[in-house]
DNA sequence: CATGCATCTGTGAGCGTTCACAGTAGAGAA
DNA sequence: TTCTCTACTGTGAACGCTCACAGATGCATG
């Protein structure tokens, strides 16, 4: 037996419209926008809602509109990623509240696997949310031509690669911001400017590194494959990346790492072999994430604009799902000068 | 103009079962478990099904059964705890996979600030969901009864304090895992052991600090109140009780702290007044967060089993759905000694 | 004074399901 | 045979909403 209260029959636009001495069709209209509703009609309907308690029926609503009013946010990255980069985390929040501003309940999923992945997608595409907000950064991703071809509207979080489908994308300048943290190390007085990138098949990889190469070259330093790296994200292959860097080219004077978390891991590799930072060798980091401040010593990085990603990627889907071409937005990102460059 | 395909109208149970050469009565049943269905009947529907590519429309279903088949994981608390507790991405990733298993889309809310309390409270209220999961630890929470009053399941992580009402909930053993660990620095020879506790409006700061109390007095040590600060899980009110207690009883030997982010503001601390750790004072966190992986050095601290606690809210959400009586669960945790006890 | 137009209002149909009910067929019991 | 019971199937009526349409009113225009 239920302890809990019973639930009282909800008040339909049947019940407003007896109250508020109105039709059905007016009620709906004052819900809708209140157009082509006198004042007095509007202002009785107003009242009665109050007294009432109403709140629309969704699943009627949504029957037959066939728009469903939620959006999922739908994230395709194996699962260590996930908890590992705190970006995800501020991502999903400004999303979740960006979306609730404007009513719109996110539904949260994620797909690591395989099985995941189809369960999702068929959900998504038996047209029970309006839109995607996409995190997926791997190039290859199947789910983005799935989503297109089921003409679901997606808004990419970065630039989906290798897709040769037009799909709408918000991402921060990596590029841009590459080039500030190179050109401050080089400001700084370093000259043997080493990187270790992020996966070369994520957009944030490919384009950290290009602006890594660009400054080198305006800065007139040589490009010397030794001094580039690759890692994962990770911490560990952070750490992994400074090892084989210092060994390959131990006159190293600076690093830049594609992310805050990798760079956690150089400069445990650096105080491992006893280096320091920054006065042996300069570390920059990339994200400004938590992490970057509780480091030893705090991180100098690059600051991306979760906040305005977020709210962008919302508003530009829902203008796609309003039915508007997909949009492509960059964002500006912004160098935080700390202790360790 | 929208670029996206064109959607073609998704096929109805209608479609199904003109194709299958049955009514739609006979469809939904299949649909709904294939009770009183012949074999024969079950086979033409099935391969209909696959033909035509049906899913069922949600919002149809939901209209006439009242249920939406989906969940609310509502989350009250400010916004930087979210992401300073790595506890809570677990425990999402964890009850969104739980509820992916049985098809049941969860629904992401985040009430920090009064205004986003109402705005859910009003979703959930209407009956937009089935139930809720509940991640609220401030005591005297007005959502609780709220929801209880409005008869909606709800499960709690954690024990609700301060509430009449009785509520489901799933948590670990807190009280018992601050016995382990007190136990644990008791064992290692420590006899001044002190704590910094959490907020004493949670569970996890009520618990935590009576277990530490319980086994000093077990063990014959007397209860000095100066050896007890309290902080509010946050890194900076862990430092800021290192140095309180310091000041108070210089000759603590070892502190339990309620939480690892808590513990590495108390490990900051006492590195900054060149203690060290564990040879001068012990420090045993609690979370077994990732944070105390990477602390310096590695944390001794209690693992709190998150899978299985999110496991449990959704067994348990879906029972209360179900009808049954709410239910409380509580799971056991698990000490982990690495250096710095 | 008729006409047109803009503003407002009510009505019926229908969205895609489930559910209750009526009905059929076949097996076994009386 | 007739009756009962079980297994199965089809049909109409909802569920609560929006939308198209028809009708009504008031005001300016010809």
């Amino acid at each position: 037996m239920s302890t809990a209260a019973s639930r009282r029959r909800p008040a339909t636009i049947h019940d407003v419209a007896r109250e508020a001495g109105v039709s059905r069709g007016t009620v709906s209209r004052v819900l809708n926008g209140g157009h082509y509703v006198s004042p007095a009609a509007k202002a009785a309907v107003d009242a009665a809602i109050r007294r009432t308690g109403y709140v629309v029926n969704r699943h009627a609503r949504s029957l037959i509109t066939g728009k469903s009013d939620s959006v999922a946010f739908l994230l395709t990255e194996p699962q260590e990623r996930f908890f590992e980069d705190p970006n995800f985390n501020v991502l999903l929040r400004a999303c979740t509240q960006a979306l609730a501003d404007r009513d719109i309940p996110l539904i949260l999923m994620i797909a690591g696997t395989e099985d995941e992945r189809r369960r999702n997608l068929r959900y998504i595409e038996a047209g029970h949310v309006d839109g995607v907000l996409l995190v997926s950064s791997h190039s290859g991703d199947p789910v983005v031509a799935r989503l297109h071809e089921a003409g679901v509207p997606v808004v990419a979080c970065g630039k989906p690669l290798g897709q040769t489908t037009r799909i709408g994308y918000v991402a921060a300048d990596d590029r841009d911001g590459a080039r500030e943290m190179v050109r401050h190390l080089y400001a700084t007085g370093r000259r043997r400017i080493a990187t270790v990138t992020g996966p070369l098949d994520t957009p944030g990889g490919v384009e950290r590194l290009a602006g890594y190469r660009e400054t080198l070259a305006e800065c007139g330093l040589p490009a010397d494959e030794d001094l580039v790296v690759t890692g994962d994200y990770s911490r560990a292959s952070g750490a992994e990346a400074a090892r084989t860097l210092l060994a390959r080219a131990p006159d190293t004077d600076a690093v830049f790492v594609a992310s805050d978390l990798m760079a956690q891991g150089v400069l445990d590799a650096l105080a491992r072999t006893g280096r320091r930072v920054p006065e042996d060798i300069a570390v920059g980091g990339f994200d400004d994430s938590p992490a970057a401040l509780s480091s030893q010593p705090p991180l100098t990085t690059i600051r991306q604009p979760w906040d305005r990603i977020s709210a962008e990627m919302v508003r530009t889907l829902l203008a796609r799902i309003a039915g508007e071409d997909p949009a492509t937005v960059i964002l500006p990102t912004e160098l935080v000068v700390r202790d360790s460059a």
